[in-house]
RNA sequence: GCGCCCGUAGCUCAGGGGAUAGAGCACUCGCCUCCUAAGCGAGGGGUCGCGCGUUCAAUUCGCGCCGGGCGUGCCA
C-alpha cells in the first residue's frame, strides 16, 4: 500500500508548514492565513524531484495584509527555515519565479525498489476507494445482432476501468444489461419472421420493411430455425411464428455476445435481463412511485414524466434564468406509450433504481456511446425525482470509433448491416493489440482505429514496444541464471548504488504507479494506463542501452537486477490490468 | 436553433494554472566482437483554431466566435 510519491508530497507539506511557523515566530512574516498550495513533480529533472508553488500563491494574501512581497525573497526565507534533517530530502532551492524545488535522498529510491519487490503483484494497490461498492455497466450491446466497433471500444474501456478501480480500492462489479424486452425485440421477431418466410416464398413475395434489421445475421438465424422446423410454421399465426423465432434466436445471440466478449477477455459478474424488471413489476412500481410524487401526467393517451420540471429546478438552483432555460427547450418524456407498453426510458429508471436501492451500489458508472448523451441528464434527473442522488450515477461518454483501412475511413453502415463486427475484428487484429489500441485515447476523443497498424507485428505498434521491454528483462534474468547468478535481496546501501539518470527515472516512474491508478479511477480514464506502460517501457529501453546488468561489481549487478525485477513486476501489473499478455520471449 | 465532445508538429495523439509544450509514425544521420536492433542516440519540424477576460503566471480556467463529429423520437 506504500505510495512514495504521496509520502514525499505529504512530507513537503509538513516541512513547509513548519517553516512558516518558524518565520512567524521570528516575526519575519505576519501571521496571516495563506491559500492552499501545490506540491508537484516538475517535468524538467533539473528542477528537482518535487516542487511547491507556496511562495507564489501567497502574494495576494501578503499584499492584502499590507506587507511588502516578493515571491523569490519569500521562497528564500522558506528554504532557509526548512528543516530537512531526518526527512527524505537532501536539500531544497529557490528557482524560476519563486518555486521551491526539493531533491530526494538516495534512500528514497532504494525504498521504492524494495517496496515493489516486497509487494509484488499487489504493488500499486491503494485504499483510495475505501471499499466503496461500485458497479460498472458497459457494452450492454443490443442482443438483436452482432457487436460493432463501438461495443469493442466500450468493452476495452469498461473492463480496464474496472480493473484499475479495483486496484484503487473499490469493490467493483462488472455488469452487462441485456435489452431483451421492448420494441427492438418486437422488431427482431418481425425481421426474423420475414427472413424465414422469404426462404419458402421468395424475397419478392415477402419484402423486408425499411425499419427492420437488415443484417445477414438475421438471415442466418432464420435459416438455422428453418433447418430444424422446416416449413411447418409458414402458415402459422404471425405472432406465434415471431414468438418461436425470438425464443429460438435470442438465447443464441446472447450466447454469442458472451463468447465474443470472452474471446476479448471480458467476463462479467452479472448479466442482467431487462425482461426481469417487467416480470417482477419493478417497472410499474417505479412508475407508481413517480406518480405518487406527482411527477407524471397523462396526455394523448400516454403517461408522461415531468422531465422539464426536474431539470428546470436543477438549472434554476445553478443560477440559470428562466429565459436561458426556455432556449434549452427542455422536454418531457413518455413513460407509458398510448399502446400501453412502457418505454425504454421507464425500464431504465427501474433498472437504475434496482442498482441503487435493491442491490445497494453506492455508485454506478455507465459506459455509453456519445450518441446516447441526450439521455444522460434525464436519467440522472429521474434518480433525483425518485429521491435518490443523480450525482451517484456517472456516465462515461465515449466518442465513436472511426475505422481506417489503407489510411482511408472505412464506412460503417448500421442500416445495411455492414458494420465491422467484434468477431471479425478479433479475426483480423490480435486481442492484445486491440485492447491496447482502444485504450490509447481518452474516452472523450474520437478514436481512429487503424486496422493495418493494429494488425502489424512491428515496432510501429506500441503494444509490442511494451511487451518487448518485458521480454528483454526476462532475457536478462535467464542469461544471468545461466551464469549461475540468481537475484537476491539487496541492502539499502546496495540499492543506493543506482544513481544514473536512466536508473533514477525508472524508479520515479515506479513510485508513480499507485497515483496513476488513482487518477484512472478519479477521471474514469484508463488511457493513462497505456501511456504509463509506454513511458515505463521507454525508460527501461533507455536504461538497457546505456547500462549493463552483468557488471563486474556484484553489488551493482544485484541492484540493477533488483531494478529489472521491479520493472518486470510493474509492467506485468499494468499489462494484466489491460489484460494484455506479457510474453517472456519475442 | 439548442445541447454534448473535439481542435496541440506533415499524420495519430498525450499533457491540463506554472519554469525551455511532449511521444509515436514519417523524413535525415549515427549505434550490435557486449544481457533480444520489435531497441537506443542526434537532427529538422509548433502564432497549443481565433478573440476578449480572470490571474503574480493561461496552451490549460471563463465568455464569445470559427471549424469538425454526435445528438435533439410514444427508437434504444
Amino acid at each position: 500500500m506504500a505510495n512514495y510519491d504521496k509520502l514525499a508530497k505529504d512530507e513537503i507539506n509538513e516541512i513547509m508548514m513548519a517553516a512558516l511557523g518558524v518565520l512567524i515566530t521570528k516575526g519575519d512574516i505576519p501571521a496571516i492565513p495563506l491559500p492552499p498550495f501545490n506540491v508537484e513533480i516538475p517535468s524538467e529533472v533539473s528542477h528537482g524531484d518535487f516542487s511547491t508553488n507556496l511562495a507564489m500563491v501567497s502574494g495576494k494574501a501578503f499584499k492584502a495584509a499590507g506587507a511588502r512581497f516578493n515571491p523569490r525573497d519569500f521562497a528564500a526565507k522558506l528554504c532557509a527555515a526548512a528543516e530537512l534533517s531526518g526527512t527524505m530530502f537532501t536539500h531544497c532551492e529557490v528557482a524560476g519565479p519563486g518555486f521551491i524545488n526539493f531533491f530526494l535522498a538516495p534512500k528514497w529510491y532504494a525504498a521504492v525498489v524494495n517496496t515493489v519487490l516486497t509487494d509484488k503483484e499487489a504493488y500499486g494497490r491503494s485504499n483510495f476507494g475505501g471499499g466503496e461498492k461500485v458497479m460498472i455497466e458497459f457494452v450492454s450491446a443490443n442482443p438483436t445482432g452482432p457487436m460493432h466497433m463501438g461495443n469493442a471500444r466500450g468493452g476495452a474501456l469498461g473492463d480496464c476501468l474496472a480493473a484499475a478501480m479495483d486496484m484503487a480500492g473499490f469493490d467493483v462489479s462488472r455488469e452487462f444489461y441485456i435489452n431483451d424486452a421492448g420494441n427492438q425485440i418486437e422488431k427482431f421477431g418481425l425481421s426474423l419472421a420475414v427472413r424465414y418466410l422469404q426462404i419458402y416464398r421468395g424475397e419478392d413475395a415477402v419484402p423486408l420493411p425499411e425499419d427492420a434489421y437488415q443484417g445477414e445475421d438475421i438471415k442466418d438465424r432464420a435459416k438455422e430455425f428453418a433447418d430444424i422446423h422446416g416449413d411447418s410454421l409458414v402458415n402459422a399465426d404471425e405472432n406465434e411464428l415471431r414468438r418461436q423465432l425470438i425464443d429460438f434466436a435470442l438465447p443464441k445471440n446472447i450466447e454469442k455476445l458472451k463468447s465474443d466478449l470472452e474471446l476479448y477477455r471480458i467476463y462479467y459478474d452479472v448479466w442482467f435481463r431487462e425482461s426481469t424488471l417487467h416480470e417482477d413489476g419493478e417497472v410499474s412500481a417505479v412508475i407508481d412511485t413517480l406518480k405518487a410524487k406527482g411527477m407524471t401526467y397523462e396526455k394523448d393517451g400516454a403517461l408522461w414524466y415531468k422531465n422539464a420540471e426536474v431539470l428546470g429546478k436543477k438549472l434554476l438552483s445553478q443560477g440559470k434564468t428562466p429565459d436561458e432555460m426556455e432556449s434549452l427547450g427542455l422536454k418531457d418524456d413518455v413513460l407509458i406509450r398510448a399502446n400501453g407498453n412502457p418505454t425504454y426510458f421507464a425500464a431504465d429508471i427501474a433498472y437504475h433504481y434496482n442498482k441503487f436501492v435493491k442491490r445497494g451500489f453506492k455508485r454506478c458508472i455507465n459506459v455509453w456511446g456519445a450518441d446516447h448523451h441526450g439521455h444522460v441528464a434525464r436519467i440522472k434527473g429521474a434518480m433525483d425525482a425518485l429521491g435518490l442522488d443523480g450525482n451517484k450515477l456517472d456516465i462515461v461518454l465515449m466518442q465513436l470509433v472511426r475505422l481506417l483501412r489503407d489510411g482511408e475511413p472505412y464506412r460503417m453502415s448500421k442500416r445495411s448491416g455492414k458494420a465491422i463486427t467484434l468477431s471479425s475484428l478479433t479475426d483480423e487484429v490480435p486481442v492484445d493489440a486491440a485492447r491496447f489500441f482502444f485504450n490509447l485515447s481518452s474516452p472523450a476523443s474520437t478514436l481512429d482505429f487503424d486496422l493495418d497498424l493494429a494488425a502489424k507485428t512491428t515496432s510501429d505498434n506500441p503494444v509490442y514496444y511494451v511487451q518487448y521491454a518485458h521480454a528483454r528483462i526476462c532475457s536478462i534474468i535467464k542469461k544471468l541464471a545461466g551464469d549461475g547468478v540468481t537475484p537476491r535481496t539487496c541492502t539499502e546501501d546496495e540499492l543506493c548504488l543506482l544513481t544514473l539518470p536512466e536508473e533514477l527515472s525508472i524508479i520515479r516512474l515506479l513510485a508513480g504507479y499507485p497515483d496513476m491508478l488513482i487518477e484512472v479511477a478519479k477521471n474514469y480514464d484508463p488511457a493513462r494506463m497505456t501511456h504509463y506502460a509506454i513511458e515505463l517501457a521507454t525508460a527501461f529501453h533507455k536504461f538497457y542501452n546505456s547500462c549493463r546488468v552483468t557488471d563486474e561489481n556484484e553489488a551493482l549487478m544485484q541492484a540493477r537486477l533488483n531494478l529489472c525485477l521491479a520493472v518486470k513486476t510493474t509492467v506485468c501489473s499494468v499489462l494484466s490490468l489491460l489484460k494484455v499478455s506479457a510474453p517472456e520471449a519475442m
